[in-house]
RNA sequence: GUCCCCGUAGCUUAAUGGAUAAAGUAGAGCUCUUCUAAGGCUUUGAUGCAGGUUCGAUUCCUGCCGGGGGCACCA
C-alpha cells in the first residue's frame, strides 16, 4: 500500500514537472489526519495545493480523498472499498497474513541465550532467549530462512571453578568454586590448573566429572527450552570455537595480532581510536572468549552458509564485540560484514523480592514459578506474561520486572492480549454453533461506527516488515496492544448503537482480529490459549 | 581519566527530522446489568540544563549535570 502511494505521488509530481526528491509516506499518529500522509518539506503553498488537486482528480479506487493540511502535509483517506477488501484478505490468508517475501533467499542465523554448562540458567538468560527467538521469528515472517543457534561456554575458568567444586563434593559446586577462587590463592592455582587440564582433556578423573556434569547441565537447559518454547537448530561449544580460534590467531600473529606480556593481543585502537586492546590468547596459552568467537564465526558458516549472522548478547560486551568485529574484518572480512551484534539490557527485579537460596542468582525457573503463583498456576499465562514484559520495549534498555504488572489483566500485559484472543475464540465459536455467517459487506455498518478497527488490521504486514528492518519486535507488541484496545472499543460501541451482535460484518471483523492477534502472538512466541 | 549507552506525565514505556509528544498504569469523575466490566467514556499530567543546525528537533551536533557499562589475560 505504502509503495502504491509512493508511486502514485511520484507520478503526480512528475506530471506536474516537479523533481521527486525525498519524501516519506507514513501513518499519521492521529487517524483524523488520514490513513497515510506525506510531506515534501519547504513551504511552497502553491505547489502544495497543486499536488492535492492533481491527486484528487487522479485517484485510484482505494483512495477516498486527498486533503492538504497545515504545515505542508498531504493526507490520504482510504476508501471504504479498500477496508472491506482488506478484511477479506485477512480472512482469506489466515495464518499467512502478515508474511512477506522481502528477505527471500536470505539465510539468517540467530545466536542467543548462550547459557554456560555447570552454571544455572538465571533470569539474565531470559532476555537473550526471548529477544533472540522473537527476532528469529520476525525474520522468518519476512521470508528469510532462519536457524537458531545456542553457544555454550563448556570450557573456561568458570567451568574449572565448578569442576573444582564437584571434585570436592560441594553441594553447589560453582558458587563454592567461585568463592574459593576469589578468597584463597591456593584454590585459585588449583582451579587454573584444572582449567588447563580441561582444555587438554588430559586428566582421567577430571574428564569423568566434567563429562557427567556437562551432560546433566545440557539436560537441565533442554527442559527449560521446552518450557519457554525455544527451538535451537544448532548447539555450538566454546571448546570447538577455542581450538579453531587459537589456530586463526596464531596464524596471523605478527600481522594482525601481536605478542605482549607473553599473551597474544589485538590492538584495535590502531584501526579505530574508540576501541581498545584485548587479549585473544592468554599468557597460559589458552584462547579467550575473543579467539573462541572468531573460531565460532567460521564454524557457524561451515555448518550453515549464512547471509546474515545475528548475535544476541548483553550490553556489557558491546565494546568488546566491536573489537572482535574489527579483528574479524581483517581475518574474515566477508563474515564480519554479515555479522550483526544485537545487545540487550539487563533484566532486574525490584529489590527485596525473591531472594534465591543459592545466593544472589535467581533462576529462570524460580521466576516462572513465582509468576505462575499469581495466575492460578497457568504456565501458558506465566510464560506469556514474562515474554511480553521483555518484548514490550526497545531492545537495549534495562527492564525492571514487576511481577504484579506483568500479570495485570488490564492494558499493558501479555495476559490482556491472550485474553482478547481467547475471547474472540468463544465469540466465533458461539456464532458458528448458531449457524451464523460472516460477510465483509458492511450491511449498514459504516466505518465511522466501527471506530477504525479496520484501519489497524490492514497494517499488520507493514508492522512485521518494519520490525524486521529495525530489529524491533516491540513494534509488534505495541501494535497488538493498540489493536486489542481498538477491538474492545469497537465491540463496546456496537452494543451502544444497538446493532445486532450477529451482524455478518461484525463477525468478519471479529474473525480478522482473531487471526491477526494469533499471528502476532505467534511471532512473539507468546502462547495463545484457546480459552481463558 | 577515556570511550559507549541512557535521561520523556507520579510510575513503566512509545514516537523512520514532521502535525496538538503517544499509550498503559496511578489520581478525579461518569457508565452496564442479554452476549467475558479482564470493558467503555471524560479529565489532570512530561521531552535533565544551555546553546547550535533546520521551514520544522524527543530525534542530528557541541558543552554541562545525573545514572549505567567497557577500558589486557572472566564471559
Amino acid at each position: 500500500m505504502k509503495e502504491k502511494l509512493r508511486k502514485l505521488i511520484t507520478e503526480a509530481l512528475k506530471s506536474l514537472g516537479i523533481e521527486a526528491g525525498d519524501f516519506v509516506v507514513e501513518h499519521p499518529t492521529d487517524l483524523r489526519n488520514g490513513d497515510y500522509s506525506f510531506h515534501l518539506g519547504g513551504k511552497d503553498h502553491l505547489l502544495h495545493q497543486k499536488i492535492v488537486v492533481y491527486l484528487n482528480s487522479n485517484k485510484p479506487y482505494y483512495v477516498e480523498e486527498v486533503r492538504g493540511a497545515g504545515g505542508g502535509f498531504v493526507n490520504f483517506y482510504l476508501s471504504t472499498e479498500f477496508f472491506k477488501k482488506s478484511i477479506g484478505e485477512v480472512i482469506e490468508r489466515e495464518n499467512e497474513f502478515g508474511k512477506n517475501e522481502n528477505l527471500k533467499g536470505e539465510k539468517v542465523m540467530v545466536e542467543h541465550t548462550d547459557p554456560n554448562p555447570f552454571k544455572e540458567f538465571h533470569i539474565g538468560h531470559l532476555m537473550p532467549n526471548v529477544i533472540g527467538s522473537t527476532v528469529a521469528n520476525v525474520f522468518a515472517w519476512n521470508g528469510a530462512e532462519v536457524k537458531q543457534a545456542c553457544y555454550q561456554g563448556d570450557v573456561g575458568i568458570h567451568v574449572a571453578k565448578a569442576v573444582w567444586g564437584l571434585l570436592r563434593g560441594e553441594k553447589e559446586p560453582y558458587p563454592a568454586g567461585a568463592k574459593a577462587y576469589e578468597e584463597a590463592d591456593e584454590s585459585k592455582k588449583e582451579i587454573q590448573e584444572i582449567n588447563k587440564k580441561i582444555y587438554e582433556h588430559s586428566d582421567e578423573e577430571i574428564n569423568k566429572v566434567y563429562d557427567e556434569g556437562k551432560k546433566l547441565s545440557l539436560e537441565y537447559f533442554d527442559s527449560i527450552y521446552k518450557r519457554l518454547g525455544t527451538k535451537f537448530d544448532y548447539f555450538f561449544f566454546e571448546s570447538d570455537g577455542g581450538k579453531i580460534g587459537k589456530e586463526i590467531v596464531e596464524k596471523n600473529k605478527g600481522k594482525i595480532f601481536e605478542e605482549s606480556d607473553s599473551a597474544v593481543v589485538f590492538h584495535a585502537e590502531k584501526y579505530d581510536p574508540a576501541l581498545h586492546t584485548r587479549v585473544f590468547i592468554s599468557s597460559a596459552g589458552l584462547p579467550t572468549y575473543e579467539a573462541k568467537e572468531l573460531g565460532l564465526a567460521k564454524i557457524k558458516f561451515e555448518k550453515y552458509p549464512y547471509t546474515k549472522s545475528i548475535v544476541v548478547t548483553g550490553n556489557e560486551i558491546k565494546d568488546y564485540f566491536k573489537v572482535l568485529l574489527a579483528a574479524m574484518k581483517l581475518t574474515f572480512p566477508e563474515l564480519a560484514e554479515k555479522t550483526k551484534h544485537l545487545p540487550h539490557g539487563m533484566l532486574r527485579l525490584p529489590t527485596g523480592k525473591m531472594s534465591s537460596r543459592t545466593g544472589d542468582v535467581i533462576t529462570a525457573e524460580a521466576l516462572i514459578e513465582e509468576v505462575k503463583k499469581k495466575v492460578k498456576g497457568d504456565e501458558a499465562v506465566a510464560i506469556g506474561a514474562i515474554k511480553y514484559m521483555i518484548l514490550r520495549q526497545a531492545i537495549g534498555n534495562d527492564i525492571v520486572f514487576d511481577i504484579d504488572k506483568s500479570v495485570s489483566t488490564e492494558g499493558d500485559s501479555g495476559v490482556y492480549l491472550q485474553y482478547a484472543y481467547a475471547r474472540t475464540n468463544s465469540l466465533l465459536e458461539r456464532a458458528d454453533s448458531q449457524g451464523q455467517t460472516l460477510s465483509t459487506d458492511s450491511q449498514g455498518l459504516t466505518l465511522r461506527e466501527t471506530h477504525g478497527i479496520e484501519k489497524l488490521l490492514y497494517r499488520f504486514p507493514e508492522v512485521v516488515e518494519r520490525a524486521g528492518k529495525e530489529y524491533a519486535p516491540h513494534y509488534i507488541v505495541t501494535y497488538l496492544t493498540e489493536l486489542a484496545g481498538s477491538f474492545n472499543n469497537f465491540y463496546a460501541h456496537e452494543q451502544i448503537i444497538g446493532d445486532s451482535p450477529e451482524s455478518p460484518y461484525r463477525l468478519a471483523i471479529t474473525k480478522a482480529f482473531n487471526i491477526v492477534m494469533k499471528n502476532g502472538l505467534d511471532i512473539l512466541g507468546i502462547p495463545t490459549p484457546e480459552r481463558m
